[in-house]
DNA sequence: ACGATTTGGTAAAAGGTTTTCTCACTGCAG
DNA sequence: CTGCAGTGAGAAAACCTTTTACCAAATCGT
């Protein structure tokens, strides 16, 4: 074998049960019950196993543990937004929740393909997974692979359930309604509502709630989420006649930014003249906007927290009410809209 | 139990190859020989095994079959990078290529804590991974893990990989040669470039491929990966006496957007009067840019494919030869330098 | 001193699958 | 009729860990 060509390192052989029982002079059984802290033997007989476990490394192989306890320490994670915009949070928040459990996370990226989401459903039932999150781009669609009639439980993070399910969603009212409050809190009057294509149900949540915290005065600018649609609103708005908003509401960051540059362009100072705050405090184009973006944050790593949890919880038996929960959101003060404390 | 009290499901039993055995009316082991294609027997005897087995809904416990084969189907990914701009591409083309093969990734946020990434090594151990791929946002940096010594292959990706390893990482020289000679092409002579900080390593293969292929004119630039390091180094340009560049080659898209519009609210015309050329493709800057970047990808996607297809090949024995693989880059044009083909 | 209990520990089964070994039987040549 | 190759299928071991049942020795109560 030629010297540069690397193996597969070796054939370690892999220290087991057998190797610290047999160091340390007793059964396998005894070996066991020591390092799991049940049974019953003498004080020293245990130290003494346990000394010598971690003396010669040894850990114990969690394929034969899960076979015997049916159960893998291991969750499936499903998404379709490969983007990553919305699934990274959500993701770190279940990983950072299950790591302490010692749960593991598949990741699995099933691109809105039926058939790549069922092989992908099929490899985590084979490989045992104690449940499964189902997590999307859009909590208004559902992912194209049926979850129903599972072996394992199921929890579904800002994507439609199943009927009867867990989910998981931002409270996108309660979001808009920060929005606005702020803007009327630093004594803006005339708000725009410059948001997404109509067919999104969070774009109706926000406009409602916009609609009644603003009082139902201007009516709402339907377009797409882009930059793009940021500057046509903003264009349009400006070559009406009348009088102008002090203040724009948008259905996200980015088309948030779009107004802010076409306002910065007009001339018009932000925030000084108009007060301009967005949605998703994507941090890449909220901060790095000219002036920072105030924002709404919708907390989705606190969301994937309580995904991670729930699931969790449902794999060990205990029990959970089913329903919708909606978590509230965070309003990430910057520059946009004035206001008196910037952090961050 | 009240009926709005969710609970693990049930307790469905699962099928095992005993159930397949009893129903087919054979014994465990020829059941186990027929679903495997393997072993002597009558061909009437495997269709019908094969045929209850699909009837019932068998599928092995991959469990069971790792603790014997020693190959778990699984493999880890370890990331220090939550942000996502490089992990997700990666990921992704693991994710595809080894999904095929009925691999399993799971993944692993660090965070560049070494804590946590010694708790989530140990964890993939005792899951028994068939290897681990590592993967970071810097390649002149490590992870800040330990990895010599696993009892499994590990492959690099996008980050410094150990001594005699295998590693994957983008062809920087390559990329910046790309961007430089299609400046070059298209009739520009005076470029600058306008790169990030100085202790980056790629910032360097860069810089010096641009100083090769551009001629060594012009000093070359460093500051930060930031929109706002753009508008900097526009203005610090224009604020120069003498001729001014006809392009600019920026070390990232983010550089480039904030050069664009520094150039754009200078009554400056992009590309008539000067192009702009980005580097990673990173879609949601270049293509929001107005007009979208031009700009180099790093086809990282593939980079996680090969990356994949290596720790499979490397855990099933297979040699490789260890080494620094770097991967070619792609231009892709858009209409920030002219040219001919805005394809996208 | 003797039955009852406690103590310290071992043997064996279980979990689901794969693989090797063995066995019974058929057909055929010698 | 004996020996043998070939065929079809089952028994059992192995993978590694946990748990239950069990056993021998020691201790206790009266």
């Amino acid at each position: 074998m030629r010297e540069d060509i690397l193996e597969t390192g070796g054939v370690k052989k892999r220290i087991t049960i057998h190797d610290v029982a047999a160091a340390a002079g007793v059964s396998i059984s005894t070996a066991s019950k020591a390092l799991n802290n049940n049974g019953r033997m003498g004080d020293e007989t245990r130290e003494r196993v346990k000394r010598v476990a971690s003396e010669i490394g040894f850990r114990p192989n969690a394929l034969a543990r899960g076979l015997l306890s049916k159960r893998s320490f291991t969750i499936g994670l499903l998404t379709n937004d490969t983007y990553g915009r919305f699934t990274l949070p959500v993701m770190a928040g279940v990983s950072e929740a299950l790591v302490d459990h010692g749960v593991s996370v598949f990741l699995c990226a099933i691109e809105d393909d039926p058939a790549l989401g069922q092989i992908h459903v099929e490899a985590m039932l084979d490989k045992q997974v104690d449940g499964i999150i189902a997590t999307g781009k859009r909590l208004d669609r559902r992912l194209p692979v049926d979850l129903s009639n599972l072996p394992v439980p199921v929890v579904y993070a800002f994507t439609e359930g199943a009927p009867n399910s867990v989910t998981f969603r931002s409270d996108d009212t309660h979001g808009a309604t920060l929005a606005v409050e702020w803007l009327l809190q630093t004594g803006r009057r005339r708000i725009t509502h410059i948001t997404g294509p109509k067919d999104f149900f969070s774009v109706h949540e926000r406009a409602d709630a916009y609609s009644k915290a603003a009082g139902g005065g201007e009516p709402v600018m339907y377009g797409i989420w882009s930059e793009s649609w940021g500057h046509e609103a903003v264009a349009e708005i400006w070559k009406r006649t009348g009088e102008k908003p002090d203040a724009l509401f948008c259905g996200n960051d980015q088309i948030a930014r779009g107004a802010v540059d076409a306002l910065r362009e007009r001339g018009i100072k932000v925030p000084e003249d108009v007060s301009v705050i967005g949605f998703d405090n994507w941090e890449i184009v909220a901060a790095q906007t000219r002036p920072p973006l105030t924002t709404v944050d919708m907390e989705l790593k606190e969301l994937g927290r309580q995904a991670g949890l729930t699931v969790l919880a449902l794999a060990e038996g205990r029990p959970v009410e089913p329903g919708v929960r909606k978590l509230p959101c965070r309003l990430v003060v910057r520059q946009s809209c004035g206001g008196n404390s910037p952090r961050e």
